[in-house]
DNA sequence: CTGAAAGCGCTTACAG
DNA sequence: CTGAAAGCGCTTACAG
């Protein structure tokens, strides 16, 4: 930096203030201290000016699951889910021209503390939190840490933190609209984990529409739990012939397993997933699904971050974005 | 930290070297100074850290690709791409222990100065680097700013960079010489990019094993892209029973191709994929596949990594994987 | 084994 | 509009 100001003749202030550029800074003198950056290829140090800017200009996107029983398998399962897949790049791509970097930060709660030290020590100016418990205690901590946070879902315990979200219940009633209404008669679901609003939300919202006895089993959002979950309810209800499935990685297990038995999909048994990510179109029949905006509504989530970073007592706020019906083949 | 220093009656001095558990603290001066610490919750601020250490603690997974038409889908296929998750998932895995974090930067020719920038500013202490093409310059630029670097596959133009890489030729001939046995007479291939080595030596050395006018057509690593290259190959020749394909997730297309044309698999064409990832589960019939053990190899890449930090002055190394043949129901 | 002091490379009131 | 100076919060020779 020093070089530069010699170069341009000015002194450091002056060059900080171009690179930021600060307002008042003479035309003449802008013109000097860019071409001076220019020929000694000067690039500022970041460490030093997040020492006194307190700004690092990263955001953490935290995804934390309650447990991990195996650390190889829970990284290979969150990095290769096309949900948190979409997250990431609809993350990634809202905070480009922010010039703001993500950092993927897996967790479980056995290493909850790792993280909050993480984000303590100043590493990120925010985080995107992603939590598959509403029991999750992460939301409180971090929200006690008074660094900025965005939900990924409502918090559980009442959180004066921004979040973005589904409407959960409406995507379900979609579903289950839909299955009537093409003349289905027995219908049953497979929701996922009831200690979240995806799996309790959608399982209620269901069984609202389709009636309060309609079977289901609750699943675990990966496509091994799908298809043991509707082999479990084909046994049970060898008759069943509309099922609605919490998400699309486990439409497609349910899927196998109904046509290893031998059932027709749609005509026998009509299937509706939920998300409208690639295994819907990978599936055959491609999946008649709820398409969830995971893209748009990750990218909200890091609008609203760098907004809650830019201006501290920003107002809270909750986005909800609305699923749709997409019609394809099994339903 | 002057709080800590005060509390437990020492300098601050002694304080940092608690912390960085330098080899020289009376014991009695180190257990005060962490009852301080606990007491206060001290966490030292990692900018002040890294302004005199000039270490980040964090490295770049770097993931360049020659062109992006879109930014959107470009993202969305890094992210759900399930090789590039399975190499995040490895390389964080392997960091985890050295408490060093991964930030993932996926880029293209038209913004290689804005990751060059990244670098230059001291964000991280290295790069993993993947690309996806021979003739990226990205190596080259990155070895020149002297920063460590660790690279996928061997470089093209001869770079002093240590690299981790699979015995892509192994890999095909495998592939080749399991068709062959099986009873296959009529080979054919769909290949890589050709302007990488998983795309041009898997192709050479599969034609060296299967005949050297084994018909073959060049995909894109993507699931359209192998079942649009599967549909070619059988309008060229519909007689082949024999498919080798260079990655499963084109597999997963060609297979749908031949299925769609009422041809059965293994039994008139039998197919061979490459990478053993979730795809090769996913298919019906579960694809015979050449296993790479990507997880492994990006950990390797990691470990390197940290080694080139530690010790600038380290010699470069190659790391060769082999690959293996994992029999399925597909060949 | 420990402390006083310098210094890492920036930004930003404060004067002028 | 610009500069001199202080200061961000650490670590690390250097003495002792």
């Amino acid at each position: 930096m020093d070089q530069v100001a010699a170069a341009a003749g000015v002194s450091r202030a002056t060059v900080s203030r171009v690179i930021n550029n600060a307002a008042s800074v003479a035309p003449g003198i802008r013109d000097a201290v860019q071409r001076a950056i220019a020929s000694t290829g000067y690039v500022p140090n970041v460490a030093a000016r997040s020492l006194v800017t307190r700004r690092s200009n990263s955001v953490a996107l935290v995804i934390s699951e309650p447990d991990r029983p195996d650390d190889h398998s829970f990284l290979n399962r969150i990095f290769t889910d096309p949900y948190f897949g979409r997250v990431t790049a609809g993350a990634t791509g809202a905070l480009r021209p922010h010039d703001v970097h993500l950092v993927v930060v897996p967790t479980d709660s056995a290493d909850h503390h790792q993280v909050i030290r993480y984000l303590r020590q100043g590493h990120v100016d925010g985080v995107l939190l992603i939590c598959s418990s509403e029991h999750d205690p992460l939301p409180g901590q971090v929200h006690a840490l008074g660094i900025p946070a965005v939900l990924s879902s409502r918090p559980a315990a009442p959180l004066p933190v921004s979040h973005v979200d589904l409407d959960q219940r409406l995507g379900a009633r979609l579903a289950a609209e839909h299955l009537i209404a093409r003349g289905c008669r027995r219908l049953a679901t497979i929701s996922g984990p009831l200690d979240i609003p995806a799996g309790s939300e959608r399982l209620e919202a269901f069984r609202t529409a389709a009636g309060a006895d309609a079977p289901a089993v609750i699943g675990d959002f990966t496509r091994a739990g799908g298809e043991a979950a509707a082999h479990r309810l084909l046994d049970d209800h060898p008759d069943l012939d509309g099922l609605f499935v919490a998400s699309d990685l486990m439409a497609e297990g349910a899927l196998r397993a109904v046509q290893d038995r031998g059932r027709r999909v749609p005509d026998d048994v009509a299937v509706v997933g939920f998300d409208d990510s690639s295994p819907a179109l990978e599936c055959r029949p491609q999946l008649t699904t709820i398409r969830q905006p995971v893209e748009e509504m990750a990218a909200e989530m890091a609008q609203l971050l760098v907004a809650h970073i830019d201006e501290p007592g920003r107002a809270t706020r909750s986005v909800i974005f609305q699923p749709t019906l997409v019609l394809r083949a099994s339903a």
